[in-house]
RNA sequence: CGGAGUGUAGCUCAGCCUGGUAGAGCACUGUGUUCGGGACGCAGGGGCCGGAGGUUCGAAUCCUCUCACUCCGACCA
């Protein structure tokens, strides 16, 4: 995308309402804009990095056998009322009525609809297990939305639902929808722990909240620092083998994790002082399993292989996909803006040109813009170079290729990495390989 | 939902106390000089001072009501 052309508003000044490093980040790099109270419009490059993290959390459901749907911000009371969770659920729920006085609701999680989904269709234990998920807006009226868009009222997430025979069907798939987790996470370039959470009233260990670090983080938490050396992209599991799951899922458990609330002190002394980690964290995921809970209250059963009725146990997982925008710029800035990770960068690289009308100049950057039009941001506005410094920076593209009247005449550039802050001088052959290599 | 604030140009803010022609910086338009880390000159454009009512000869300014937004607390992906 040429700069002089695109809508990516940057911002001199830091607005007023924006309190925490992230939101300030992203209302100056042109991310989003606050429309309401808790609610933003994405500009473009806002949009593309909630495409990137959308993409990469569906890849990774894909490829442990989920299936994506996509159902309806807007759902009928009815459906809650079956669950008995329209007189449960509070203020945050927004009610809505139809011109027919229909109450509806914007939906601020689907457990009812998929389980109605579900139970629709479904109707033999050989049809089982299923695992299905959407990404999708959701709606909930926080008394106070802050933080920007990791705490905003509106907010996109992908919501997962596993149905299984049994108990110890739904922890098999609970462990695949764990290692799909820590793969996303990888894959996004955060470091998010997986810590124990609150299992209420439904018991048992099945509950895990996901963790990115942040020194701005909500909660504080406890980790075992040989959890940043696993490697879960090629962590050897068979999926469709649950001793293989399970094996997985003790050797993932067996790094302490916890946050301040579950934290145990016997536990934590186990773990070698060279290795604990203290920190902050912001919760970006969240999967547990909860049983019959709705299945039973909503009446959905199966047959059996006797012919009769079972009630498929469920479990549910979360990831909220706008406040990861927000989360990652908060464990991923400095000084000078945003430092994206290349997996989720609006743009991959920038290329800078120092002289805009200076024929080699302008023709070395046309090439290099060319060799990769979708993930490149071209600057070619007539402006000073230290604004276009300030504005790649401040937008964090990983990559800078900058090219100055010196330089091209000579077919060089000098290529900047954003995470390190190194500059070199490289030929041009030296840049397109760069840029080959996110193809 | 309790407590505290703020609404004046696209952004950051002054002016309000003590009523009398709406301001600054940045941004924007034109133009010239500049040109490797947020340049400078000249000339311009842009406001129902959040909204409604009241007091007054006269209201951005005082009073009442209202709406929006922010911060602290309790609550949450």
């Amino acid at each position: 995308m040429r700069l002089s052309r695109s809508f990516l508003p940057t911002l001199k000044e830091t607005p007023a309402d924006a309190q925490i490093v992230s939101h300030r980040l992203m209302l100056r790099a042109g991310l989003v804009r606050q429309t309401s109270s808790g609610i933003y419009a994405w500009l473009p490059a806002g949009l593309r990095v909630l495409r990137n993290i959308a993409q990469i959390v569906r890849e990774e459901q894909d490829a442990v056998g989920a299936q994506e749907v996509l159902m309806p911000t807007l759902q009928s009371a009815e459906l809650w009322k079956r669950s008995g969770r329209y007189d449960a659920y509070g203020p945050e729920m927004l009610r809505i009525k139809d011109r027919h006085e229909r109450d509806l609701l914007y939906g601020p999680t689907n457990e009812e609809m998929i389980t109605d989904l579900f139970g629709q269709s479904v109707k033999s234990y050989r049809e089982l297990p299923q695992m299905l998920y959407h990404i999708q807006w959701k709606f909930r009226d926080e008394v106070r939305p802050r933080f920007g868009v990791m705490r905003g009222r509106e907010f996109l997430m992908k919501d997962a639902y596993s149905f299984d025979l049994d108990h110890a069907g739904a922890v098999a798939s609970y462990h695949r929808m764990m290692l799909a987790y820590l793969r996303t996470f990888q894959r996004l370039g955060v470091k998010a722990i997986p810590m124990v959470a609150d299992t209420g009233p439904i018991g048992g260990d099945l509950s895990h909240e996901f963790i990115i670090l942040a020194p701005t983080g909500e909660s504080g938490v406890f980790y075992d620092g040989a959890f940043e050396d696993q490697d879960w992209l090629s962590e050897p599991v068979d999926i469709a083998d649950r001793g293989s799951l399970g094996g997985f899922f003790q050797r993932m458990t067996s790094f302490y994790a916890a946050t301040d609330e579950k934290h145990d002190d016997t536990a934590w002394a186990g773990v070698p002082a060279g290795r604990r980690r203290e920190g902050r964290g912001i919760e970006v995921g969240h999967i547990f399993y909860f049983g019959t809970k709705y299945t039973a209250s909503m009446g959905i059963t199966v047959s059996g292989p006797d012919g009769q009725p079972v009630t498929p146990e469920m479990g549910s997982y979360g990831i909220g996909v706008s406040r990861l925008v927000g989360a990652i710029i908060e464990a991923s800035h400095d000084e000078a803006g945003i430092v994206w990770p290349e997996s989720v960068a609006p743009f991959k690289g920038v290329v800078i040109n120092l002289k805009p009308g200076d024929a080699a100049c302008d023709a070395l950057c046309e090439r290099l813009y060319g060799a990769a039009p979708q993930q490149m941001l071209y600057d070619d506005r007539a402006d000073r170079a230290g604004v276009k410094f300030n504005d790649a920076d401040l937008m964090g593209h990983p990559w800078q290729f900058v090219v100055g009247p010196r330089g091209a005449v000579s077919g060089m550039v000098e290529l900047k990495c954003r995470a390190t802050g190194e500059k070199r001088e490289v030929s041009a052959d030296e840049a397109f390989a760069q840029i080959a290599a996110w193809n």
